[in-house]
DNA sequence: GCGACAG
DNA sequence: ATCTTGTCGC
């Protein structure tokens, strides 16, 4: 399932609110499959082309509140529609919102099935250190625009920590960003990017959390069992878990603990608020290696090879968008 | 009520 | 990550 097949399977469940009804943007979320899409949908009735056939007015906050509407009165005007329609409003709030909310969604649940697929890689993730030495690593990192998604991969060597060259590509019209199914979103363009590689790489650094995920499948390890390629994923927020106790200085480590066992760990890069990555093994790495080798790709307040892919795919982007030529972009 | 919510 | 119709847990 697209991000189009999601958003028309959202608008279809949507159609099933009768009038004199309400749901919420919570409710339709869990209908697709996972509570975490909830602001994926309010961004869907943002740009429902629809309306008011698929009615997003009758879709509000799961306590009642109104929620936002698009119109010149806003949710003035949603409180309109919906009086018109026999629901009470008083003060922004939904009168008798028990009785009103609907809840008898029938779908089937496309975000529960990825759900069930990133549990199905759990038996393949192998969180032992193997096949090294490793003598080349890609960093990845993957920039947004209207226009789609521009991977951009980062070459380092190993041996000599000698920075490579980086390439892009572009993807169009990639899988919207729900928490914790980030690598729906991520994979298919950093796919793209190593295929368009002579050579793969022995290891693999992505953007975002491997184990350190509520179902101890992030988006490093996701890549890494796709792909069958050792892989770290370094994060620049924490998704779940915690620090047994802050990095005080900077090159400082501490475990990250989820569900009482050690799944990463946080490295101070700086210091200040920001100043902290969270390192976990994607596949075929420990925790432990994991630490030692971003360890050793740090430059300055950075992770080197993942600030170049950062930059590489942010000029891609925008190159692309201004209709420059951009290098290793058909 | 406030802040967290990988990107 | 962009662009801005949420939810949950503390």
């Amino acid at each position: 399932m697209d991000d189009r097949g999601l958003q028309e399977e959202t608008y279809r469940l949507l159609r099933q609110v009768p009038r004199g009804r309400v749901t919420s943007y919570g409710a339709l979320a869990e209908a697709l499959g996972a509570i975490e899409a909830s602001r994926l949908v309010g961004h869907y009735m943002a740009i429902n082309p629809y309306a008011p056939e698929v009615p997003c007015h009758r879709v509000v906050h799961s306590d009642g509140r109104l929620g936002r509407f698009s119109s010149p009165r806003g949710p003035e005007r949603k409180a309109e529609m919906l009086q018109e329609e026999g629901v009470r409003v008083e003060r922004g709030r939904i009168v008798d919102f028990d009785k009103v909310m609907f809840r008898d969604l029938w779908g089937d649940r496309p975000l529960a099935r990825l759900r069930e697929y990133q549990l199905s890689l759990l038996p393949r993730l192998r969180l032992a250190d193997g096949r090294e030495p490793y003598s080349s690593l890609v960093a990845v990192d993957v920039a947004y625009t209207d226009l789609g998604a521009f991977a951009a991969g980062a070459l380092q060597g190993l041996k000599e920590g000698r920075p490579g060259p980086t390439a892009s590509i572009h993807v169009a019209a990639p899988f919207p960003y729900i928490p914790t199914f980030l690598g729906f979103r991520e994979i298919p363009a950093i796919k793209a990017l190593l295929d368009s590689l002579v050579r793969r790489p022995d290891l693999l650094l992505v953007d975002g959390n491997g184990t350190l995920h509520p179902r101890g499948i992030g988006y490093a390890c996701q890549a890494g069992v796709e792909l069958d390629i050792p892989t770290i994923g370094v994060a620049k927020s924490l998704l779940c878990g915690e620090v047994e106790r802050p990095p005080a200085g900077v090159g400082d480590a501490s475990p990250v603990v989820v569900d009482g066992e050690v799944r990463g760990h946080a490295l101070r890069l700086s210091n200040g608020k920001r100043g902290v990555v969270y390192v976990s093994p994607g596949h075929l790495v420990s925790p432990r290696r994991a630490l030692e080798i971003t360890g050793g790709l740090v430059a300055g307040r950075t992770v080197g090879p993942l600030l170049r892919a950062h930059l590489a795919a942010r000029e891609a982007a925008a190159s692309f968008k201004s209709g420059r030529p951009v290098a290793g972009l058909p």
